[in-house]
DNA sequence: TTTTATTGATTGACGCGTCAATAAAGAACC
DNA sequence: GGTTCTTTATTGACGCGTCAATCAATAAAA
């Protein structure tokens, strides 16, 4: 039954299931056959294309984050002015597809991953520069401090994210959104 | 050898070493064989006194909990006065014992042990409701939605403290603290 | 001798990664 | 158009290590 070409496929079914594997049984303690599993195929597949389960895992971790900064991107794109810009990117963090619980779990495991690998941590950072580095240069326009704001509504952002993942009550993003635009809010009050 | 009555320090020194191990590995994959013997025994004892590995993890957050309260407790007493007790909770949060890097990682890999642990949920969900109902009963007569503000500063305390677990660049608490305290100042400004 | 402290050895399960084997799709050659 | 070779896809079985938990045995206090 060989059809060729089959590696991007396998590939792909195999994040999108160590996303949800991980999302259900909630920790990286999940084993490469429940991911083969749910993505149809058996484990040796598994391992004939990543070679191993740290390189799914940070398959799946790119992958999120490729879709947050699409998404980000996206936002970015239909907004006029810095503070648009700024509403955008809080906007698209807190976005369905960024807020589903299980992608809330899998950021929260590889949270932790990064605490042990390296790569993961690196690709952690790249995020966490990106969204400071889009904040900062949308507030500097606006307020007198732009780092140290950038400081504040990142950390309210990554908190109530944070709060999501850990609140079993299902939730869209609307609340957490409402909540760092007025902090925005208060932080422009003062200068503009 | 049998001295009597070691019951009490085996736990104690379980505990300790449980948290100090999953801040050097970063991560709740920790054998008992690990902790027992940095905590100077063997395995068997650690069974012995606590019957499995869950119980020992949740032993460990228990006490990580209890020295946060300990220390949010004292803070409240020397603390005058609605602000003050809002700014001593967010001092004590953010104070050096809550703030090594072992203790954070313990909290990071304790988060996600929630998201498996009906047990650690729990204990989870009783720190998170005194956060709040100490936030809340003293913003009450500070600000017109105390519910609102203090989910904010929840959000951002937690927040803060998360970016410090991942940022592997060591710091005291004094930074996050502010930053903490300024939006507290931003909150009042517009009512008081 | 009953209770408490303590551990080495063992067991039973589980999981990652490997390997050999099977099968089909194309390529190359006549 | 057939034959052979190479490449890709795929899996069952399994070896090797690890780890949680148990047990039997030893030792000392009461």
């Amino acid at each position: 039954m060989p059809k060729l070409g089959m590696e991007p496929i396998r590939r792909a079914a195999l994040v999108k299931a160590t996303i949800a594997e991980i999302g259900k049984v909630g920790s990286l303690d999940v084993t490469v056959a429940q991911i083969a599993k749910r993505a149809g195929m058996s484990s040796a597949l598994a391992h004939h294309y990543f070679g191993s389960k740290e390189q799914i895992f940070l398959a799946a971790m790119r992958h999120i984050l490729t879709l947050y900064g699409a998404e980000v991107r996206g936002a970015l794109l239909m907004a006029d002015g810095p503070r648009a810009r700024i509403e955008a990117i809080v906007r698209a963090g807190f976005g369905t597809s960024n807020f589903r619980a299980e992608t809330i779990a899998a950021w929260l495991n590889f949270y932790v991953l990064s605490l042990m690998s390296h790569d993961a941590a690196r690709l952690l950072r790249v995020y966490q520069a990106r969204l400071r580095s889009n904040l900062i240069f949308n507030l500097r326009p606006l307020v007198p401090h732009p780092v140290a704001v950038a400081a504040r509504l990142a950390g309210l952002i990554d908190g109530l994210y944070l709060q999501q993942g850990l609140n079993a009550i299902p939730a869209d993003g609307r609340a957490a959104t409402a909540h760092v635009l007025e902090c925005l809010a208060l932080e422009l009050r003062g200068t503009s």
